[in-house]
DNA sequence: GAGCACTGC
């Protein structure tokens, strides 16, 4: 699987450019730039550039390089190609409007170029102008991906490497250089950067790509920008989104201009379920078969999980609005619930394809893994056509080993066909050019943060016009296509025209803290200008929380713990955590477990075996009962395995993905920099003096309480078997993936946790078994007791008593710790090590089962 | 007894 995803990588990355993560590139590689240029070889020019301060100069050799490099014989297919798109034809009027207007927004289809022209245009122009020297051209991305491979795309239009005039800027990863005129980055390292520049300075054109997608970084820039543009009238600033909701943007920015570029795309013809429905003769049984009488009538009545778009349908009267249908379909209509996917119509309609239509790959549009599984299971049980050997049926879904693997993108042999079963990763992150049918079943699965319960969500709904259109065009990349629609053609008319903006379905503590960190005033007023402000509850929760974990006072201002979570590029709790790890010896343990949860879980979901999938991560927990150790452990056997040359053959045995791993290990060496930046890391001082505690389970575990407070959960003894409880929502359940799913009995009263998602119930998905000590020592705020015996948490939901000495003695102890805390997070620098070894030592001492006892917890 | 998708000088 390995040499696959390098293979996919390399060709992401154009592979004659190698690896990465350099911020000069030589100019003597790849496609003719070793062309010589007046003061002979390019790369002496390059270098004069560099040193030469006369702008003239630099302006005139620019214009002179881009007026060769055009002339070039084997560019003339290239430009002919860009000639062909349709953003060509708006040139002259797009830099009309940029030159006149400080912003404007360009609306645009796929496959217009806007991306790849635009910034071009601009680049070229101002080149063409000598004004060269002065542009610095910013484009923003969404994704990585895109980022690269657009820059990729421009460079090679411009017969040069990637990195000289066109280069990229990704998290850990980088290709421009001095000579870098039009730079394409993620949206968040646009918004890292304006830490450091916020004004913005040397910049001349920022575009901001993919702006309908309404991504919480997105919407975040927007505001920025919108102050921003009175400061900077230099600026010019150019929206780019899809034709949907131009306007929307327009209209934020004090009606600013508009312009529509056409897009080329070959058509796609589109069925809706009724239609589906009359070319499979498909009959859909109806849920309850059995009842006597009117089922959707009977459905009717079952009002408690109402979504309103089944109820537009279901307002219909079916006989007279598809009276031109046939009985047959009419009756499967009747039949049909919009709340379950009927997998036997999917298969149907693969079926139908596979008789009635011509050649190319089928994408099936499905929400989630379960869906994938089962369908995959049908198709080989049913034994689709009667010939396997015919069909290359590969599922597609983030978290499966398929998705770094070739065979995806490949076209197959002849006489086979390619089916993709696959999540909305295939709708914007993850193109396959020759799908030519797509099958829609007009769901995805969608977070929402629920801010009454501080809850996040991730539950199947019905998906937006938007969607559904970028679905349908998924199958027009290479020829004219088809899109089958598993759901009526009113129930699309009567979807949402986009999704609900990013920043109204997330927890908002990080954003929160990104605000503050940006000195850009209040929270609350400053969200209050957002395009779609979010819920001030869900800011109130955000800021309450960001107290809770003292990175916010009173008055909402940093605390210098604050500030020091500003510097790291990660949610406020994993931050917190790697602080905590630096200063209490367990550096290691901390960076790879942050790392983690900050980026993904490195195990994978095969379809076949997530029984042995399931054994092997228990296996790395051993008795922790902890999700981290097992990814802690997962990482160490990696590096082990890495260094003798068999970490491909660790990965495969043990269910892991290289990929996430390799930048799990990139994400520890970045946190190590940024923890040495703000002092918190001595180099000089070799890792032993960090890592001290790195292998005392009880250490790590505190950290991980330190960092994740106030995720606690209490385990509350009931019988044989043990019931979860959380301050927010009460009853939760543990994940089944997690290692402590079906651990009846734990051996410390507490789970502290990085996740609780509600889905089919509430579930805690990963979390580490903790003590009392660990809690009173490391967690919340300690507060007395009521009737002024023993100690509380969490505003009285957490309550500790024991002797009047103990308590003593733990109220001693922390205030110690705090002490010591607060000096160090506020000289980072100072060396604890001596003074505060006495607290530690006794810290570690207590967190290791000692001899005193105590009741805890709630009254069980 | 179950895992949409992104992102970070």
């Amino acid at each position: 699987m390995s040499s696959e995803t390098e293979r996919l990588v390399g060709r992401l990355l154009d592979s004659s450019q190698g690896s990465v993560t350099i911020s000069s590139t030589s100019t003597s590689s790849a496609q003719g730039v070793k062309q010589p240029s007046p003061d002979g070889n390019m790369s002496r020019s390059v270098s004069a550039l560099e040193i030469n301060p006369d702008k003239d100069k630099l302006n005139r050799e620019l214009k002179e390089r881009q007026e060769k490099m055009k002339a070039r014989e084997s560019l003339k297919a290239m430009q002919a190609f860009r000639e062909k798109l349709p953003a060509f034809k708006m040139r002259e009027e797009f830099l009309k409007a940029v030159a006149h207007n400080q912003v404007l927004v360009v609306s645009g289809e796929t496959g217009c170029g806007k991306t790849t022209q635009l910034p071009q245009f601009i680049m070229e122009e101002e080149i063409s102008s000598l004004r060269g020297a002065d542009c610095n051209i910013i484009c923003t991305q969404p994704r990585r991906i895109s980022a690269i491979s657009v820059a990729a795309r421009i460079s090679s239009e411009r017969g040069e490497a990637l990195g000289e005039t066109v280069g990229y800027q990704i998290r850990l990863e980088s290709k421009h250089s001095a000579e870098t005129r039009l730079l394409f980055c993620t949206t968040g390292v646009l918004l890292r950067r304006l830490a450091q520049e916020p004004e913005l300075t040397g910049v001349s054109h920022l575009l901001v790509d993919e702006i309908h997608e309404r991504g919480m970084n997105e919407d975040f820039l927007l505001i920025i920008l919108r102050d921003l543009l009175p400061r900077r009238p230099d600026l010019r600033v150019i929206l780019m989104s899809a034709t949907i909701n131009a306007d929307l943007f327009s209209k934020y920015f004090a009606d600013a201009p508009m312009m529509h570029i056409p897009g080329f795309t070959f058509p796609v013809e589109e069925f809706f379920l009724e239609d589906v429905l009359e070319k499979t003769r498909y009959n859909i049984q109806s849920e309850s078969d059995n009842f006597q009488g009117n089922s959707r009538r009977r459905r009717r009545q079952q009002e408690s999980k109402k979504d309103p778009l089944t109820e537009v349908f279901e307002n219909v009267d079916i006989d007279s609005h598809y009276k031109k249908y046939s009985t047959t379909a009419r009756q499967s209509l009747e039949a049909w619930s919009g709340s379950e996917l009927d997998l036997g119509l999917v298969e149907a309609t693969i079926q139908y394809i596979c008789r009635h239509e011509g050649d190319g790959a089928i994408l099936v549009f499905l929400t989630g893994w379960d869906d994938i599984s089962k369908l995959l299971d049908k198709v080989k049980i049913n034994n689709l056509l009667g010939d396997t050997n015919k069909f290359l049926v590969l599922p597609l879904h983030g978290s499966m080993p398929t998705v770094n693997q070739q065979e995806i993108f490949d076209r197959p042999p002849p006489n086979k066909r390619k089916i993709v079963l696959a999540t909305n990763i295939a709708e914007s992150s993850i193109t396959i050019d020759d799908v030519v049918y797509v099958i829609d079943c007009g769901k995805a699965k969608e977070t929402s943060y629920d801010a009454l319960n501080k809850l996040a969500c991730l539950l199947p709904s019905w998906i937006s016009k938007a969607s559904a259109r970028q679905r349908r065009g998924r199958a027009g990349r290479v020829q004219p296509g088809v899109c089958y629609r598993l759901y009526p053609r009113i129930v699309h008319d009567a979807m949402p025209q986009y999704q609900l903006p990013e920043i109204l379905r997330t927890p908002l503590q990080e954003l929160c803290l990104h605000i503050k960190s940006l000195q850009l005033g209040s929270i609350g007023s400053f969200l209050s200008k957002a395009l779609q402000p979010p819920d001030p509850l869900a800011v109130q929760n955000a800021i309450e929380l960001l107290k809770t974990i003292g990175a916010l006072d009173d008055k909402e201002e940093l605390t210098p713990l604050g500030r020091h979570l500003c510097t790291l590029p990660v949610d406020p709790n994993i931050g917190k955590m790697l602080l905590m790890g630096s200063i209490f010896q367990c550096l290691n343990p901390a960076l790879t477990i942050a790392a983690a949860l900050a980026y993904r879980d490195p195990f994978v979901l095969p379809i076949n075996r997530k029984e042995e999938a399931d054994a092997v991560k228990r296996s790395f927990a051993g008795d922790s009962c902890s999700d981290h150790i097992a990814l802690l452990k997962a990482f160490e056997g990696y590096m082990d395995a890495k260094k003798s040359g068999k970490a491909r053959a660790f990965c495969w045995e043990n269910y892991l993905s290289p990929v996430t791993l390799k930048m799990i290990d990139d994400m520890r060496m970045q946190f190590l920099d940024l923890l040495s930046d703000i002092g918190f890391i001595d180099r000089s001082k070799g890792a032993s003096a960090y890592n001290h505690y790195s292998n005392d389970l009880e250490m790590v575990s505190a950290i991980l309480c330190a960092g994740l407070f106030p995720n606690v959960v209490q385990c509350k003894r009931r019988g044989k078997r043990t019931a979860f409880y959380t301050k927010e929502v009460g009853k939760v359940d543990i994940h089944p993936a997690s290692v402590n799913a079906g651990v009846h009995l734990f051996p410390l009263p507490y789970l502290i946790y990085s996740e609780k998602v509600k889905t089919s119930s509430i579930y805690i998905r990963d979390s580490t078994n903790i003590s009392d000590y660990a809690l009173l020592l490391f967690g919340g705020n300690l507060s007395p007791g009521k009737n002024g015996e023993g100690i509380e948490m969490l505003g009285g939901y957490l309550q500790f008593s024991s002797s009047k000495s103990v308590l003593e003695l733990i109220r001693k102890l922390r205030e110690e710790l705090d002490k010591l805390l607060n000096r160090k997070i506020k000289e980072p620098s100072l060396d604890i090590s001596t003074e505060g070894k006495g607290v530690v030592v006794a810290a570690v001492e207590l967190l290791h089962n000692p001899n005193i006892r105590y009741h805890s917890g709630p009254n069980s």
